[in-house]
DNA sequence: AGCCTTTGACCAGCG
DNA sequence: TCGCTGGTCAAAGGC
């Protein structure tokens, strides 16, 4: 993901997804989208988008990011919280009906013969761990045609985002809304799957050194072991039309891309004026990953790398040098030796604002607000309980809560256990008390809680994929 | 020696 | 059934 680099998200550019059986387009939006869950502050401006045209595209996987990281992502569907949209008696109908079964992503608009309370969508959140960036990418999802999670799922957010009534037109046909739906995907959605307490379970599987399942994939790749006999069979190339993910990337970030391939193709394409090179991940495992790369037709020195399948291992060792003790002993004193509250709520008025994050620390009877600068480190004391995170819940209230803060970016957290009703201001490398933290194990069925990953105690394959996940800006 | 890319042939899907 | 197209194979050669 860190590849991706965005530099234009051109107002109501179009983007076209143009899958054999969905055929859908969405519009971007300019960045000042702004909009809210239930209770989730989001705000969205001037922020500095890292993905380039970045498109995602579902169908018939569920695991929609897990190309990028084995077995550490879930399904996103799993991991928006809270934006339960209230409908009155909808009615979806599919637009798109295929006979083949194995389609499970259908545009399916959804009617309603009366009023629809359309639920308000958390398009930014300010990465859980502070030194991150705001990652944004435009995201083209297909909906459920099922939806019907408890929590809407991101697959649903087109339908809920875009929804329009429907009613008939003068010939008495129904006019179905052309499906519009701008989604900003950040990397605090990632995060959120990454901090997924089902996720910390996989975490947790992996530091005690179990067998990494291999994931499930809707398409076949044919093992390499068949030889080229006449009476072989390809695989069904029908299930082959799984497309991942499709980004843009320049020469330079397709170079940053951890994994290891081996070209086994190369197809000049009808209508392009570049062939189309066709990579498999060259892992001793027999790994049915691959991406296909083709340069732009549109834009110079820009490559249009689509990923297929999932890596069913760990990311190779790193081409970059880093010593993980250095970086974790630095970590370390950071930590231990920053700890301090700078600043009480009474100032959050007057502070620079920019690029503030605000966490809202709460326990049931006491409300606790913490600031932190995006580039803050949250960084903390060692604790067993944490293991890899702190665990935070996700609860927002309102941005009201500091006053007029004019703040871009803003995200609120909610700790557990603070006791003063105090705000706290933390200024970079501030440090998450110790009283705020809790125990994992007593919020591991809360789809609400987001973690802020404890990098000391990281195990290196995690330090790792941390990093990664985070556009490599911890080590490189 | 091992891993990579190149490249022509092969194959499935589709119209 | 046939031809087109895109995806894949695997031998050959390069590094």
């Amino acid at each position: 993901m860190h590849s991706c680099n965005a530099t234009s998200l051109t107002p109501s550019s179009a983007i076209s997804e143009t899958s054999p059986h969905i055929q859908t387009t969405f519009k971007t939006s300019p960045h000042t989208l702004t909009t809210t869950t239930t209770n989730k502050i989001i705000s969205l401006q001037n922020h500095t988008p890292h993905f380039d045209d970045f498109t995602l595209s579902y169908e018939n996987n569920p695991d929609l990011f897990s190309m990028l990281k084995s077995n550490d992502f879930l399904p996103l569907e799993n991991v928006i919280p809270n934006s339960n949209p209230t409908p009155t008696n909808p009615i979806r109908i599919p637009t798109t009906i295929s006979s083949n079964t194995n389609i499970s992503a259908i545009i399916t608009p959804v009617t309603t013969n009366t009023t629809f309370t359309t639920p308000t969508l958390t398009t930014t959140i300010p990465t859980t761990t502070s030194a991150s960036p705001i990652f944004t990418t435009i995201v083209n999802i297909n909906t459920s045609i099922n939806g019907t999670n408890h929590y809407p799922t991101i697959l649903d957010f087109p339908i809920f985002i875009g929804q329009q009534q429907i009613k008939p037109n003068n010939n008495n046909q129904t006019i179905f809304p052309e499906p519009s739906a701008n989604i900003e995907i950040t990397t605090a959605h990632f995060d959120l799957a990454y901090n997924h307490p089902s996720v910390l379970r996989e975490i947790q599987r992996k530091c005690n050194q179990l067998p990494i399942q291999v994931p499930q994939t809707s398409f076949g790749v044919m093992p390499n072991t068949l030889s080229r006999h006449p009476n072989r069979k390809f695989w069904k190339r029908k299930n082959n039309n799984v497309k991942i993910l499709e980004c843009h990337l320049s020469a330079e970030k397709i170079k940053e891309d951890p994994w290891t391939w081996r070209k086994y193709g190369e197809k000049i394409i009808k209508g392009s004026s570049h062939p189309r090179s066709y990579y498999k991940c060259s892992s001793f495992n027999v790994c049915s990953a691959k991406k296909i790369v083709e340069k732009s037709k549109t834009k110079e020195n820009t490559y249009v790398v689509t990923y297929k399948g999932h890596h069913n291992h760990k990311e190779p060792k790193r081409k970059h040098k880093f010593d993980i003790d250095t970086f974790r002993n630095n970590s370390s004193k950071e930590g231990l030796s920053t700890a301090k509250i700078v600043e009480s709520s009474s100032n959050v008025r007057n502070m620079d604002s920019s690029n503030v994050v605000i966490t809202h620390f709460d326990q049931t009877e006491n409300i606790n607000t913490q600031i932190l600068s995006t580039q803050s480190k949250v960084l903390y004391p060692k604790n067993e309980l944490t293991k890899n995170h702190l665990l935070v819940s996700q609860e927002v209230v309102s941005s009201s809560n500091v006053g007029n803060l004019s703040s871009s970016n803003v995200m609120m957290l909610q700790f557990d256990e603070p006791k003063s009703s105090d705000a706290q201001v933390f200024t970079r490398e501030s440090t998450i008390p110790y009283s705020q933290i809790k125990s994992i194990e007593s919020c591991d069925d809360d789809d609400h809680h987001i973690l802020i990953p404890n990098m000391r105690a990281m195990s290196e394959d995690i330090l790792l994929d941390f990093n990664h996940l985070n556009g490599g800006r911890f080590f490189s």
